[in-house]
DNA sequence: TCCATCAGTAAGTACTTACTTACGACGGTA
DNA sequence: TACCGTCGTAAGTAAGTACTTACTGATGGA
């Protein structure tokens, strides 16, 4: 079966872009690690040129993946900030899911407009659209929910790419759950005063 | 005199750097940027390496720059928001500024201990503190200060960064006039209600 | 059994990489 | 005039780059 082998230069090359950057991973590598004889160039029997594979490793990533805020209604009456902890903390969880998606969005993508437009439909505004329904939901109408949505992404964001990049300590050092609490916090505080 | 060669070696090598990556830059671009045949090895009359360029060119820029705070208390008669704003617009426009190092940060440190702790403590932790001290002395003894500038600091540095990626307009597509406006709203909440 | 297709390899393409060596032009000092 | 260290260049090194070409063995359908 050739599609094993296919999956697999998939796999490992999203791997090595993700830990190496995409300019730093040769084809020789992506090749060794999926079983492939390195420098052979056994890998353009299934892809036609690096370019190429990076953007399918991309598009099959994001498109594989199921929504972020499945149905978040039922729970709607528990308390606010309960709700925004969990939804923050799946947050993180699907930032460190696709580890390798995320860093490679922010080192390699600058120059690759409709990989970054796709990622920015089918994800980015995609969950960003989600929180909005979410907290239009849980505030009031005076709320400027799509702000205080966009708000909430960065600064989980922020916080999960500072990590990754310092090696596993943000470098301010600030505990996660104090962290998630106070932005909590200053969301409810927020969303109860436009009640 | 040579030192007019060897900085502009440096100016050019960060801008590249920023614009290509670290790997994406070769030492025939950098020779050529600056003024040197490319090819020739000129640029290694003044730096042993590629890696030691990087480094002198991180830690002289992070060296050579001023407080972003440098005195912020005397308009500390200002209303907590206008003085909240006005220090978010002034850490959008250092992340500006020095655009070319926030972008090797993110893109190219990862596996360089030394330049990440020296950036942390020179220059992550600096501009925290000095938050941290602004917030205590605005909000009450209950804030918890050092949670809240993180935030802060992530928040407005991911609004920064995602402008970048993606050409020049965040992906949410919020403007930074609502963005900041409700940033600083959601802050000032938070330290009114722990006056 | 024949035969076409597929998946992988060996070897090579032309080119780029970081870095080195030998050398000449230059300015200052003796 | 003789000498010295500095700065840049020409020309190279060995290794690595993405990608190609020609081929081999296995597979599966007619």
């Amino acid at each position: 079966m050739s599609s094993g082998t296919r999956d697999r230069i998939v796999t490992e090359a999203m791997r090595l872009f993700g830990e190496n950057g995409f300019a730093g991973t040769s084809i020789a590598q992506i090749e060794a690690a999926a079983g492939l004889t390195p420098g052979s160039g056994g890998l353009y029997r299934h892809f036609p040129s690096k370019e190429a594979l990076l953007s399918t490793g991309i598009r099959e990533r994001i498109e594989s993946r199921n929504e972020l805020l499945p149905s978040m209604s039922p729970s709607s009456d528990a308390p606010t900030e309960a709700v925004l902890l969990k939804v923050a903390q799946l947050g993180l969880q699907r930032l460190d899911d696709e580890r390798d998606v995320n860093r490679i969005l922010v080192r390699d993508l600058a120059s690759a407009p409709e990989l970054l437009g796709f990622i920015r439909d089918a994800e980015i505004r995609t969950n960003h659209q989600a929180l909005v329904t979410l907290l239009r939901a849980l505030g009031g109408p005076q709320l400027d929910a799509e702000a205080l949505a966009a708000i909430l992404i960065d600064a989980i964001s922020h916080y999960w790419l500072l990590r990754d990049v310092f090696g596993g300590e943000h470098p301010l050092a600030v505990p996660q759950q104090r962290y998630l609490t106070t932005l909590v916090d200053m969301a409810a505080h927020l969303m109860g005063d436009k009640q």
